[in-house]
Order: structure tokens, then sequence, then C-alpha cells
DNA sequence: GGCATCGCGTGACGGACGTCACCGCCGCTG
DNA sequence: CAGCGGCGGTGACGTCCGTCACGCGATGCC
């Protein structure tokens, strides 16, 4: 599963720089302690259980954070992008790492040693006061997660998915009528939690509603507002 | 649901104070910030949606944080207790609560407004990497459930959950060959993300075994060993 | 002490989803 | 261009769980 995903690849905008973390000042510190490092498209950043020696600072591309169920099934925590931080728990805790993060796309990353980064976290008060922002929104996102799994029917909960990639879509591009997403729909069942199967089904009730069409490893939403209806209704 | 609960009451140990977060010291200076104040049980802390203007700090009781979905079915996302903070991601980012906060027992706290708070953070280096650690373990813990939701039907969650809550509990008394959880089936089953009646069910089924007794908002469970492994099988 | 209420157990029923299986299509690559 | 593998769509089938409904015993209040 996820195994080429290239998925959500609108063009990466922007310098290279992660413009939600730091600033440039702030990112000119950090970068004295850090190691550039480019990690291929579908490399292991690490793996669950392993300890958790370093942070990593996504400068381009995305990584996948997930973790394997007893089961093989695959749940997918976070997609991480440009300016956000990779296995900064394990930093900050030092306990192992809970789950593997995976390069969607090439990557460039600045890797900090967990010591350097919690010494640059106690020596930038305000810049530690930006992680706990992160953190809290960490926090708020899975347990959204939560209530979503357990609300509504595997329709629903696909389109919630579908509505919110492309909102976040639009907050970098204008929002068009129709909105593409590149996705495959192994990525959307680990998504919204559900086998590919039952995705594939949801989607074709949403087809045939009228409201997306889709083709091999593409989702063009024609109809949003229908869709953001349907991913709140009961039914 | 969880009208009158007064679970997991093991009795409080310790002065009142909280253990967890901070030391004597940093406590007093958190003191002059902060207004002592006392919930009843089953009062409301906050509701979701309003503004998060004050931190709660727990000192004694325990407190439920949960989210409604539109259908009624309630879901947990943290017992709160004492030694920790109850609204601190407002504080934090300045949104509104996302969540429901009550009161299970008599509860004593600290209330502490969001920009003594915030400033308490900065002054405090030290403070603020603990706070980090607190955040970072409520990260874990949500994934954890993510993924717990995910996996074996629902006897198998019960039993984990239940596993679970005895250990924590043994981390407080000794542990003897049996445990006795004082917990209503509502509360359970809110837990795991089932009904009552599917709880229900999965406790008449664990019962059948011989691995526990159920009685009027009590669990008691005699074969641990056998639970534990029940909670991973796939069947 | 009687009666309402609450917590628990269980039955019946239906539906949604997981599982397994197969097929068609497209895009590789040799 | 031929073969193959990955992806997507669907059908059949079973089952787990949600929903609704009811009964029973203990608790607690008047």
């Amino acid at each position: 599963m996820y195994g080429d995903v290239r998925s959500y690849t609108w063009p990466v905008t922007g310098t290279g720089r992660p413009h939600g973390f730091l600033t440039g000042d702030e990112w000119r510190t950090l970068e004295v302690a850090g190691r550039p490092r480019r990690y291929r498209a579908r490399q292991r950043l690490f793996r669950e259980g392993e300890p958790g020696d370093h942070v990593i600072a996504v400068l381009g591309g995305r990584v996948k954070v997930s973790v394997q169920t007893r089961s093989g099934r695959e749940i997918l925590l976070a997609i991480k992008e440009p300016g956000d931080l990779v296995g900064e728990l394990s930093a900050i805790d030092g306990r192992p790492r809970s789950a593997t993060a995976i390069a969607l796309e090439p990557v460039d990353a600045l890797v900090v040693t967990a010591p350097a980064f919690v010494e640059f976290i106690e020596g930038h008060p305000r810049i530690a006061v930006r992680l706990l922002r992160t953190l809290a929104a960490q926090i708020r996102d899975a347990d959204r997660r939560s209530v979503d799994r357990d609300t509504g029917d595997i329709t629903c909960r696909v389109a919630r998915r579908l509505v919110d990639l492309a909102e976040r879509l639009s907050e970098h591009r204008g929002s068009g009528v129709e909105v593409t997403l590149v996705l495959g729909q192994d990525d959307l069942a680990a998504w919204v939690g559900a086998t590919r199967e039952a995705t594939s089904r949801a989607l074709g009730r949403l087809r045939a509603e009228g409201w997306l069409t889709t083709a091999r490893q593409r989702i063009v939403l024609t109809d949003l507002p229908a869709l953001r209806r349907r991913a709140s209704e009961p039914a």
C-alpha cells in the first residue's frame, strides 16, 4: 500500500524554505545545528519502534506518517508538508518512534540531533511557544480524526476527506469550479479508515450523483457544495 | 450518558497537589497568577465552541473531556487526573474549545487566565519544555486511540481497555490477583467507541470465558493474562 | 415500604462493511 | 507490439454491530 504514491502533488510553491514554523532568522540559527539531507521518494525516514535521536525539518516534499495494524492495514496519522517537523515527539520526550515516516516524494530536509533540538528550543522561548502551537494543532487534528471516524458511513467520510483536501488545496491555488486531486484509492482508503473496495464503492455512489469523476490516480470534484452537504448528512 | 459517573474512583492519593506537571516551587509561582476554584460533580468546566480564555489545573478529582457527534453519541477524548491541565490548547493557540470538559467528581482546581498562562510559560523555559512533553504524550495517546479503534472487534477493544485501566490502577495500588474497576458500561462503551449493548455483549463473552465478573458499576477482572491475550488476538 | 428510575442483560432484525474473487483497462517495459 | 503488473470497478457472501424493544433486579426517593 502506498507503494509508489506521488499523491497530493500540486506543485510545491515557494523557495523550499518552510513557511509555517520558523522565520528566516530562526532558520539560520537552526541550520547551524542541522545537517541538510535529501530523501528519495518512498524512502523511509524512520520506523516505528526505533530510538528517536533526531528531528527532521521538512524543507520540500511531503512525508507520510503512519502505523500498521497487526492485520496489515495501514492507518494514516499525518501528512507532513514543507515547514513541518517530523519526529519531534521522540526528541521531546525521549521515547521511541511511535510511527513510521516515509517520503511520498523526493524530500529536502534538515536533520537535527535530538539534544541539539532541545537545546535550540530551550534557548529560544518564542520558538518554544510556536512549537507548542504546532503540537496543539496536532492534538486538535487527532481528536477531529477520532470524531470523523465515528460519524457517518463511509460515503460520508470519503466526501468529507475529499472536501478537506480540496480546501487545503485552494489555499495554495485559486478556487476554481473544479478541483482535481491526484490521489490513489488505496491512499484515500487508509485516510478514511476503510478498505479499498468500500472506498471505491463510495466513490461510485458520489459519481452516480454527478458530483465527481474518477480516473486512474485522479479524482475530479465537480460539485463541491453538494459534496460538502453529503459530508455532513446522516444519510 | 455519563450522567452520574463517579468512575475510576480509586482513592485520590496524596496531598491534592498535582504530581505530574509542576514542582512545588513552580506551583507557588503559578498560584499567584491563578484563582482556586471548586467544581461540583457533573458540573461543566467549559463547552465545545466557547472561546478559550482560561486554563484549568486539576488539583483533585477527575475531569472528562469529550465531544458529541451529531447523532448524539459521545466520544471520549481524555480523562484528566490531578496534575493535568485542562483547556490548555485554547490558551496556547487562541482557538475556541474543541471539546467539552465535565467534572466526574468534585474537582479542586486552579483557574489561570490564558494571557497569564502564556506569560508564565514564556517566563519559565523549563516549564515550557515540560509542557511540550505533556502535549507530546497527548499526541501519542490520540494516535494510539486511532489505531486501537481500528484493530479487532469490540470484544478485543473492551478487553484492551480493561487491561489498560487495570494497569494504570496498579501503578497506584499493588497488583493483586483480582482487579476491581468501578465503572459503568456506558462509560466503557464511550471509551471503546461502541454502543452500550455491544459492550454489554462483549462483557458477556468475556464473562462466559470466566475471565471477569460483572455487577452494577463494577467489573472484576479475575484473569488478567487471559484478557491481555484476548486483547491482542485477531479473533 | 412502595414506586419510579437506573443500570444491566438479551432477543430480533437489518444494514453496512470486510473478505474473496474476478475482470477490464491503462501504461509500462522489454 | 506483446505481455504484464498496478489500479479501479463490481459481484457474492458472511458477519459484526447498530437500532429498537423489552424484562429484570437493585437503588433511591418520597
